[in-house]
RNA sequence: GGGCGAAUAGCUCAGUUGGGAGAGCGCCUGUCUUACAAGCAGGAGGUCACAGGUUCAAAUCCUGUUUCGCCCA
């Protein structure tokens, strides 16, 4: 027998149980036709990440669910790997070379990939080897990488199919655009935020040819210097007769007419409008509508060209200010008032996005849309919770052309080529050697990359081996569940979905659990800018991965977010120690346990017995249930009730008496259950803590290899003891009343206490009669007699147990004067639940549409508030009357 | 402006066919009782946001209001 701490160390046993597991491949999972498969496969974390609360909570769920499946048989299999992530990935390489003064164009192309898959080799599988320390149990000989051999064939393949159908187009276009990324952004990479104190211009135009103004109303006025139009609304009458006329652009003496539109609103600002339709989405379309040209001024940082005349080489902010300030200088500048709107921002760097004409690739989306909407109508992808299939319809309803193609160079370039030479463009998946149409070998490719999503949105049949018609691919595919947080459904979660249907024909996975997204204990969105992140390492470290896995398990409520504190997590961390020393408990009693059976049906069981196993089923059925709903608070509960409060609280407890002061027949008996209990319980938490479940499993004595290939055990009806569960009720109420009691009256612990029980009925009286010795262990009682009544009540404590009544001898004990003041406030509390039920029971309207059961429970209930009433009385009077001896 | 969600103990949250308000943490009291002081025993603390309605019965269903959060335009 090894010596066991008495506190449990994770730190010493998560690496040895990992490499444990790693050794046996007990994470990997081979085609095999004669056993269902169930797959998941995980959100690719960033290749540049390192893990957050949001990764952790993600793949803990995961893992859970996976870990839930191998045991109950499956063929389980995750796949794991890591997304190339264009745009971060370049922005932290050309951070180290601007940290060696270098800059990627002096680099040029080909050596700065050469230095992207130099950093990627060494740092890119940091956040794969903290997903390990996380516990988790994917098939690390699957692995992938977005920027594999396999997924980029992939993303060829699926461009030319698209590519082929039509659905994809290249064009000039207003799009997104990053000045400081220097690339376009989808729509949804933009995120818009308030700008609550911003400021809203009114500036004088002057007439051609004629005396005054018209004022525009402008939150952008530097953007003047492109504008092409004033605009105005057909029905507004104040500016009827000056449609067909000519303003003057101040500044720059450009000519603009003054032209209606029904996008002008009458009621906003001044009711006229600049029009500027190289950098505003709207005027841009009113000027496709009225022949209008398009004036560039900004450069792809944003910083005003040649277009901008005197104000050329401003940056926005300073264009915008020298502008401002010359209009003043001329009496142009006619009012200025608070004007609170949102803008535009790059999801990655937050710099202000710039709307721009540029000639991007788009594929059409309605296409692809309408099958995907189809398959979450009918049911064959279910979100859980629900009501996100409504964000998803929503979405997918209203949906945009998706601007796929990026000016940076780490990413799936376009497999399209233009021939130098006739002009012909080439798409095919491999690279061409001469131009189909002239033969000219004067080819180049594409500079643009794709879009991160684009590549991400074929992960769960790229990693199976699309385009190739695979083994994998024909098991595994469809997924199973897809676990993602409800920030990327645009992003990836709806695009998965159309890139399934379309490219491989059938939907990627059945389910989509919407996890939780992770704030901190104030409700505000980890962030280390706002220096409130708690990191999972550090918590690891600290508390245990499997206390972090437990508190993430316990939080995870369906539909509402995460808010982690540090006190959360060392509460969890207690729980795993309670757990590790109940086991030291079982350990010392049971020994090798070699002469014990597993059969606990062999046994003459007591109360406590039938008992215990009747809850271990049940929590058994709760945790099968909740999982099912993907439920993990649920489910995590009820294993933590179980164990804390009924096994250790009570079980074990009460064993000590069978161990100890019992027969040799007791003591086999209760060194049975206690390791019935705790093999069982181990495996049915394993999933959630699976560590410290394997550690202590293969200390005591078990039937195979590892926890995490052992079966999950299932809900045996035949140990549902109804009866046991009743009767164990009344059994727990009289030991607390006990320590009521004593605690109320300050006894000291250590003082054996003797008791009087007064049975309602027969079988109180028997239960109590037969478990009297464990009542007096627990109760700290030398004395426990059953009796029909109490001779003199004043010498005793009068309690109320499973509604009997429960005398303590006090003589000696305690001052009964408040003994008295008590037994009047218990009284008093009496009154009002008696008051209450007999307005219940006097109604009629009640008494003749409840359900019987209802009502007889009521009445019931009456009865025994009122006995218990009419004793406590009887006490006070008893007391009274010997107070006055 | 449109949509979604939330409001229950000091804090964070559970609470499903509507039928006696719960947990963890914190707080108070007692206690190192032979697995565990990261423990054990006990306790205090709630107008279930507000106002109506449905019902014999509402934290739960309906309507409105207020406040907060998120998404979209």
């Amino acid at each position: 027998m090894p010596e066991l701490p008495d506190q449990y160390k994770p730190a010493e046993v998560e690496k040895k149980i990992y490499s444990f597991w790693e050794e046996k491949r007990l994470f990997h999972a081979e085609v095999d036709s004669s056993r269902e498969p169930f797959v998941i496969v995980i959100p690719p974390p960033n290749v540049t990440g390192s893990l957050h609360m949001g990764h952790a909570l993600n793949n803990v769920l995961q893992d859970i669910i996976i870990r839930y499946k191998r045991m109950k048989g499956l063929n389980a299999c995750w796949i794991p790997g890591t997304d190339h992530a264009g745009i971060a990935t370049q922005n932290v390489v050309e951070k180290e070379l601007m940290a060696e003064g270098l800059t990627r164009q002096q680099l040029g192309r080909e050596k700065f990939l050469e230095r992207v898959w130099a950093w990627k080799e060494k740092y890119g599988n940091r956040i794969i080897d903290q997903l390990k320390a996380l516990g988790a149990s994917a098939d690390w000989e699957r692995q992938r990488f977005t920027m594999d051999e396999g997924c980029s064939r992939a993303v060829r393949t699926f461009f030319v199919k698209l590519y082929q159908d039509g659905l994809i187009y290249r064009g000039d276009y207003m799009i997104n655009w990053c000045p400081r990324c220097h690339t376009a952004l989808s729509d949804i990479e933009v995120e818009h935020h308030p700008r609550p104190e911003a400021a809203l211009w009114r500036v004088r135009y002057p007439l051609k040819d004629q005396e005054g103004y018209i004022v525009v109303a402008t939150t952008r006025p530097e953007t003047m210097l492109g504008d092409t139009a004033v605009a105005v609304n057909p029905k507004d009458p104040r500016y009827r007769q000056l449609v067909g006329r000519m303003a003057i652009l101040p500044l720059l003496n450009r000519e603009l007419p003054i032209i209606e539109d029904e996008y002008v609103d009458p009621q906003f600002g001044t009711g006229a409008l600049k029009i500027t339709p190289a950098h505003d989405p709207h005027d841009f379309e009113v000027a496709v509508r009225h022949g209008l040209p398009l004036v560039n001024i900004f450069t792809e940082s944003a910083v005003t060209n040649e277009n901008a005349g005197p104000y050329q080489g401003l940056e926005r902010s300073e264009a915008r200010r020298r502008v401002v300030a010359d209009l003043e200088r001329l009496g142009l500048v006619e009012g200025q008032e608070k004007y609170s709107h949102s803008v535009g921002q790059c999801y990655r760097c937050d710099t202000m996005v710039e709307p721009r004409i540029s000639r991007q690739w788009f594929l059409r989306m309605k296409p692809l849309a309408g099958p995907a909407v189809e398959a979450v109508r009918e049911g064959r992808i279910e979100f859980i919770p629900s009501p996100w299939a409504k964000v998803y319809f929503d979405w997918m309803q209203n949906i945009r052309d998706w601007c796929i193609s990026r000016q940076i160079w780490w990413g799936h370039r376009i497999p399209a080529w233009y021939c130098r030479r006739c002009g012909q463009e080439i798409v095919t998946v491999d690279d061409p050697q001469v131009c189909p149409g002239c033969s000219s070998e004067e080819l180049h490719q594409e500079d643009d990359v794709l879009d991160t999503w684009f590549s991400s949105a074929l992960w769960p049949f790229s990693t199976l081996g699309w385009p190739d018609d695979t083994e994998d691919l024909r098991y595994f595919y469809p997924t199973d569940v897809l676990v993602t947080g409800h920030d990327i459904i645009f992003f990836w979660v709806a695009r998965m979905i159309m890139a399934g249907l379309y490219g491989v024909g059938d939907v990627p996975f059945h389910q989509v659990f919407i996890n939780p997204l992770v704030s901190d204990i104030q409700g505000q969105k980890m962030s280390k800018s706002r220096g409130n992140v708690i990191d999972p390492l550090d918590v690891i470290g600290k508390c245990g991965t499997d206390a972090l896995r437990f508190t993430i398990s316990f939080l995870t409520t369906p539909g509402r977010d995460v808010l982690l504190g540090e006190e959360r997590i060392e509460g969890m961390r207690n729980f795993a120690n309670k757990i590790w020393n109940a086991s030291r408990f079982i350990l010392m009693n049971v020994g090798d346990g070699k002469d014990l059976t597993f059969s606990v049906r062999d046994f003459d069981l007591a109360l406590h017995d039938r008992w215990i196993l009747s809850q271990l089923s049940q929590t058994a059925r709760k945790v099968e249930e909740e999982l099912a709903r993907y439920n993990f608070s649920q489910a995590s509960k009820a294993l933590y009730d179980f164990f804390w409060g009924r096994f250790c609280d009570w079980y074990i407890e009460m064993s000590k008496r069978d161990l100890y002061r019992g027969e040799k027949k007791d003591s086999d008996k209760a060194r049975s259950i206690l390791l019935y209990v705790q093999d069982r319980f181990l495996r049915l938490l394993h999933p959630f803590m699976p560590f410290i479940t394997e550690e202590i499993w293969q200390l005591l004595p078990h039937d195979g290899e590892s926890i995490m290939v052992a079966s999950y055990p299932s809900y045996e009806e035949s140990l549902i003891d109804e009866e046991a569960d009743r009767q164990m009720e009344a059994l727990m109420e009289v030991v607390t009343e006990v320590r009521r009691l004593r605690s109320e009256h300050n006894i000291n612990p250590a003082q054996k206490l003797r008791i009087v029980l007064v049975p309602a009925n027969g079988e109180l009286k028997e239960i109590w009669a037969q478990s009297s010795g464990y009542i007096m262990d627990l109760a700290r009682v030398e004395e426990m007699r059953l009796e029909e009544s109490v001779e003199h009540p004043g010498q005793y404590l009068k309690g109320v147990a499973a509604g009997a009544e429960l005398y303590v001898e006090a003589s000696g004990l305690i001052d009964l004067s408040s003994e008295k003041e008590r037994l009047r406030r218990q009284m008093g509390r009496l009154d009002q639940e008696i008051k209450r039920s007999q307005e219940k029971l006097a109604n009629q309207n009640y008494l003749s549409r409840a359900p019987e059961g209802v009502v007889a429970r009521e009445r019931t209930k009456l009865q025994e508030f009122q006995e218990v009433r009419d004793r406590l009385q009887r006490q006070i009077e008893n007391r009274e009357s010997l107070e006055e001896l």
